[in-house]
DNA sequence: GTTGCCAAGTTTTTT
DNA sequence: ACTTGGCAAC
């Protein structure tokens, strides 16, 4: 601690901390204003994670204990991102040399996962309770509605589950949504809810949405958790406040307290920009930021208006975006740095050319380094943006292509491959014995004679007895109806199961030494890896191989060994007793299923694989909403198209359309110094190539800081209409596409003519959709069309502009 | 009970 | 395109 820094908590002033230094007036403001309520209106690029960082810092400058400070975001990206920030900002302040111990700085759903964990018995949950990602979900919520004899088609799974989620993150349960529930579909929907509820519960399990709402509970009801919690806690921070939902806000404004409970405003500290809030059809609610101040007496709002990260034209563009958007407080984004390149807009012609163009101008800047400074800019300051997961896959292949190195940012995907699931459903089924849901998933995966029939009387058998199944398994031989094979099969099955944990109690001779080593029984004793490999082979023959599978249960094997080896059981903040008196308690001797279940959570809820990283590092590869919080040197922003951004799944409301727009700004301020959007002509959506037409974003974001460039081949059409002026008359808000279509008249019959030219009669042509066909008659000018007779199909006509035909021999 | 084939639905974004 | 689910054949 520097010397002349005062140690009075009380001292506001703090006049010679050096975490004070560099920091602008409002920065420093948000920093030094420890007590009370503070909300800060942060906007992009304007220091809002240094202003945290500097805040935690200099709370622990000051002599608070790191357990008693409470650090909350919404993504494990942001979380990761920020406990990295804090160590750094410690570690040079020289206040620590790591990340101190009881320092928590997290998601809502990890923290209030642990918070569920350790105050299990009083949320009437047991200690080993699953966690049920979607395609759990999807299971429970199917048999439900089978066992009510509902049909799927009148209650499609998926938008059941949407609307159970919506309403537990407006805190409405089961019993209350069927309180409410008028309509004759209503009320079916809330017999579901019920059903659904019932079977998380005997299976030991719950789904995200319960983390917050049984957290929010747990706080809400019982006085005794709640104050051990606002004990604890005596700073709390929140980050991205603009995208917390209703549950959330509830168990923000419980763990800080009221005036009355702590004797003494809430010392709770948010941070968020309304115009960065996307997370709406998450539930996010916009009006946490404005309850705040009701909610919160005496609150302090601090706005920090400059921004600090990206250059003149990339804030105007972003500016100029933004303003588009009505629902919106006006607030001027400015910064006092001048020059910087103009923003490259690029009109390619399909995906492939959109992925080369990109990865050219990043090989560029890997060379030259920005704006021929000659010193070469590194992989991992550069990164691509797209709206939806699929877009990556272009891109990818080209920078695999010039050997750049990169990485996804994918969040679950490996989590979700059909292989790696069964092997943690294997593992749940260790965890937790009750876990029916991960029991149906292996018990006959690979196969051993336990078929649909013998399962349902096993299911019928336990559920009669109010029994998990796996005990129902375990009796086999008293279910009438099951075979003596498949009882034999059961039998095995349990005694596999049995032999790894050591029926459950994970003591004894034979029970896994360590996660590394339950890993590897679990994929070779359950004969899933042989499985597998046996797959493999088969294919083999046929052409490719597919070893992936083995490789990804080798590599689940390995991500669990790794994290068996960082884990340390008293590095668990949520050992409060531990936490607060710095023992380390009973540290060295993680039990296993201690490990199991801190690894199965871990697994659940920060599924982001975090591989990488060479030296200067990789491109880096996300969605639009995975980038949030995070800064660029270039970045580029592909696919600005309508239907992607904004989505076409967004386009029925203004704010729907407000929150793409909101997406789009996002993205444009991660960008520091150089910034790429590019659109194409055509793009290939689950495998067939379609005309698309420019994002209207594209017009908004003005001419003034923006370099246009039309790359796409005039021969492969033009600015057209296609589905989007037909389908979306007049755009919402801004007009037709004035700047890019200005010349369209003139240039469309110039194409026309082209196309026509290139297509003489007798021609034979291939449609993607109708196949080969010979051209029987042409015509040119703006709508130029051809009669093409197709094979077995016949005669039609086409307008060339959009029918893309190829010439073949 | 298991395997293999065809039809259908799926895809926005994250925890 | 790509996976999942249902159904018929083995």
């Amino acid at each position: 601690m520097p010397a002349d820094a005062p140690t009075t908590p009380t001292d506001e002033t703090n006049p010679g901390s050096r975490l004070l230094e560099g920091l602008t007036e409002q920065q420093r403001l948000a920093t030094r204003t420890l007590e009370g309520p503070v909300l800060v209106l942060a906007a992009a690029g304007s220091g809002k994670t240094r202003v945290t960082t500097r805040r935690i810092a200099y709370l622990i400058e000051r002599g608070e204990p790191a357990w008693s400070i409470l650090a909350v975001t919404f993504t494990n990206k942001a979380a990761r991102e920020m406990r990295e920030r804090i160590e750094r900002t410690l570690i040079e302040a020289g206040l620590a040399s790591g990340t101190p111990r009881g320092l928590i700085c997290t998601t809502f759903h990890s923290l209030c996962a642990r918070l569920l964990r350790r105050y299990a018995d009083a949320a009437g949950l047991p200690a080993d309770y699953s966690i049920y990602d979607t395609a759990d979900q999807l299971t429970l919520v199917k048999r439900v509605i089978a066992g009510l004899e509902l049909s799927t088609t009148n209650f499609p799974p998926r938008s059941v589950l949407s609307s159970i989620s919506n309403a537990k993150n407006e805190l409405i349960d089961a019993e209350a949504f069927e309180r409410q529930a008028g309509d004759f579909s209503t009320r079916h929907l809330a017999r579901i809810y019920k059903g659904y509820e019932a079977g998380k519960r005997q299976a030991g399990a719950v789904d995200f949405d319960d983390l917050l709402l049984l957290t929010a509970r747990l706080l809400g009801e019982d006085a005794t958790v709640r104050r051990e919690c606002q004990d604890r806690w005596r700073w709390l921070l929140i980050d991205e406040y603009q995208d917390t939902n209703r549950a959330q806000f509830v168990i923000a404004s419980l763990l800080a307290g009221t005036r009355e409970e702590r004797g003494r405003d809430p010392n709770i500290f948010v941070v968020g920009d309304p115009d960065q809030a996307i997370y709406s059809w998450r539930g996010a609610d916009i009006t946490n930021i404005l309850e705040f101040e009701e909610r919160f007496a005496n609150a302090t709002v601090i706005p920090l208006g400059e921004n600090f990260r990206s250059t003149a034209p990339i804030l105007g563009v972003a500016d100029t975006l933004i303003r588009q958007n009505r629902q919106r407080k006006h607030k001027d984004l400015f910064t006092s740095t001048q020059g910087g390149s103009r923003v490259e807009v690029t009109l390619c012609r399909d995906e492939g050319h959109e992925a080369s163009l990109v990865v050219d101008w990043f090989k560029r800047f890997g060379e030259e380094g920005l704006d021929g400074e000659g010193r070469p800019l590194a992989w991992r300051d550069m990164a691509v943006f797209y709206r939806t997961n699929a877009l990556s896959r272009a891109v990818e292949d080209e920078l695999r292509r010039s050997g750049v190195p990169y990485v996804v940012v994918r969040g679950t995907a490996f989590y979700q491959r059909e292989e790696v699931k069964t092997a943690l459903a294997y593992l749940r089924l260790a965890a937790n014995q009750s876990d029916d849901v991960s029991l149906t998933r292996v018990v006959n995966t690979p196969t051993r004679g336990i078929g649909k029939a013998s399962l349902a009387a096993a299911q019928q058998f336990a559920s009669e007895r109010g029994l998990p199944l796996f005990e129902a398994l375990r009796r086999a031989e008293e279910i009438p109806s099951v075979s003596a094979r498949a009882a034999n099969g059961m039998r095995a099955f349990v005694a596999m199961v049995d032999s790894w944990t050591g029926a459950g109690t994970f003591m004894g001779t034979d029970v896994a030494a360590s996660l590394r080593d339950l890993a590897e029984r679990v994929i070779e004793e359950s004969g899933l890896e042989a499985h597998y490999r046996k797959l493999a082979a088969k294919q083999a023959e046929g052409e490719e191989a597919d070893a992936s599978r083995v490789e990804n249960l080798e590599e689940l094997v390995s991500s669990a060994a790794a994290f068996e080896e960082d884990y340390d059981p008293a590095d668990d903040p949520m050992r409060f007793d531990e936490a607060m008196t710095g023992d380390a308690g009973t540290a060295g001797v993680p039990d296993l299923l201690g490990v199991l279940r801190a690894y199965l959570e871990s697994v659940s809820l920060v599924a982001d694989a975090d591989l990488e990283s060479s030296e200067d590092g990789a491109v880096t590869l996300m969605t639009l909403h995975a980038a949030k919080g995070l800064e660029f040197a270039a970045a580029a922003i592909i696919g600005l198209e309508e239907g992607q951004l904004p989505h076409s799944r967004a386009h029925t409301s203004e704010a729907d359309l407000e929150e793409e727009r909101r997406l789009c700004f996002v993205g444009i301020t991660r960008a520091m110094r150089r910034l790429h959007m590019t659109a194409s002509r055509y793009r290939t959506v689950r495998g067939v190539s379609e005309r698309t037409i420019p994002s209207r974003f594209l017009e908004e974001i003005g001419t003034e800081h923006v370099t246009l460039s039309d790359q796409s081949d005039p021969f492969a059409g033009i600015e057209g209409t296609g589905m989007g002026a037909a389908s979306s008359p007049r755009r919402l808000g801004t007009g037709g596409p004035r700047e890019l279509s200005s010349a369209d008249e003139v240039e469309r019959a110039a194409a026309g003519d082209k196309l026509a030219a290139g297509l003489a009669a007798g021609t034979t042509v291939r449609h993607p959709r109708f196949g080969i066909g010979v051209i029987e008659t042409v015509s040119g000018g703006a709508n130029a069309r051809a009669q093409v007779n197709f094979r077995g199909i016949g005669l039609k006509t086409l307008v060339l502009e959009y029918a893309r035909l190829e010439p073949v021999d």
